[in-house]
RNA sequence: GCGUCGGUGGUAGAGUGGUCAAUUACAACAGACUGUAAAUCUGUCGCCCAUUGGGCUACGCAGGUUCGAAUCCUGCCCGGCGCA
């Protein structure tokens, strides 16, 4: 195989994504570039799964801790700061390597996505959010009816963010069609993990507890306390941090039920994560033994 | 033992003579994604064929009443509560 461009390590979460990034960039005298919307967190350590200084073995990792857990992060700054490092990296003649869960901010990268620029505005979404698809819907319909004709009607996080964009800009831009076209000749490899669903359930499973054991609930608490994150923020970091908030507020009282939705909720992210990947035809779908004896040249 | 309330689809839990294969939620499964993405949203969900539609089996078990029963009656089995 040609040496890429960079090279993608993607897959559910508890995948074993990080240990093979780790491994190929070594083998191939490369950089990790995450691309997990937690891990740009600062603080978000345990309940995000970052990568321990001792398993990252010496290999540099970027774009985690870049962010204020407080703000929310968004597709397009990640986009801008991941492309950023590949420039930095490729320049260090060593080979940039993705690796992360977050289908979105992936494909901003290798597909170069389009974003706009335009900033939540945090009023604008609390009197929307108090309206129901219908009202946001008409609304959008007035202010860019090209937007208003493919998007869900159903889902106000859409409509609200559409309506925020139109507004700023008049419109919602398109993506760019043509640059993705453009990206086919680049040579990218993504290199999928996905382990079968049992053995996957299992390992989220098993990867749940020891996380409780290594002091998940104190994180949270650490959270909420002295880095004054509000509860309903970390509900909205969803999974550990949801989860965790909600029993630390005593919304659910019972640990074994706790840990039960949890590792539900946990599963249901894996199976979304795994429907956005597989529409994408570029992947090469590997397991751990057959990824390692990858060869480029 | 008597009294009483209840036993409904994988689970919780509505339904109390027809419009019920059975509200709803959860789970399960599939999917979307113009940018808050660990979020947000959608579809399917007894079985068998079918394009609308049709057939079959189902609301603890066995009988009965009725044109018609998850729904009413009788007996039995099981569980909660009360009195003994």
């Amino acid at each position: 195989m040609k040496v890429p461009h960079f090279l993608v390590i993607l897959g559910p979460t508890a995948s074993g994504k990080s240990g093979l990034a780790v491994k190929l960039a070594k083998k191939f005298d490369g950089e990790i570039i995450s691309a997990d919307s937690r891990q740009v967190y600062r603080g978000l350590d345990i309940g995000a799964g970052k990568i321990t200084k001792r398993e990252m073995q010496n290999v540099p990792h970027y774009l985690l801790d870049v962010a204020n857990p407080k703000r929310v992060f968004s597709v397009a700054q990640y986009q801008k700061l991941a492309k950023q490092k590949i420039r930095e990296i490729l320049a260090r003649n060593k080979l940039p390597i993705i690796c992360g869960g977050t289908g979105f901010y992936i494909q901003a990268v290798v597909d170069d996505l389009v974003l706009p620029e335009v900033q939540a505005n945090l009023k604008l979404r609390e009197s929307l959010a108090r309206k129901n698809p219908e009202e946001l819907f008409k609304i959008l319909q007035k202010l860019d009816k090209t937007r208003a004709q493919n998007i869900d009607k159903n889902n106000p996080r859409r409509l609200i963010r559409a309506i925020e964009i139109a507004k700023s800009l008049g419109q919602v831009p398109n993506f760019n069609k043509n640059k993705k076209a453009e990206n086919e000749n680049k040579n990218i490899v993504i290199i999928g993990l996905n382990p079968p669903a049992e053995k996957l359930k299992k390992l989220i499973k098993i990867r749940l507890e020891k996380r409780l054991k290594s002091g998940l609930i104190t994180e949270v608490r650490n959270l909420h306390e002295q880095e004054k994150l509000s509860w309903k923020r970390l509900e909205n970091l969803g999974l550990e941090y949801k989860f965790v908030a909600l029993f630390l507020q005593k919304k659910i009282k019972d640990k074994k039920e706790f840990t039960e939705k949890l590792n539900t909720a946990i599963w249901h992210y894996a199976k979304r994560q795994m429907t956005w990947f597989k529409r994408d035809e570029r992947i090469r779908w590997l397991t751990e033994k057959q990824a390692l004896k990858l060869k480029l040249k």
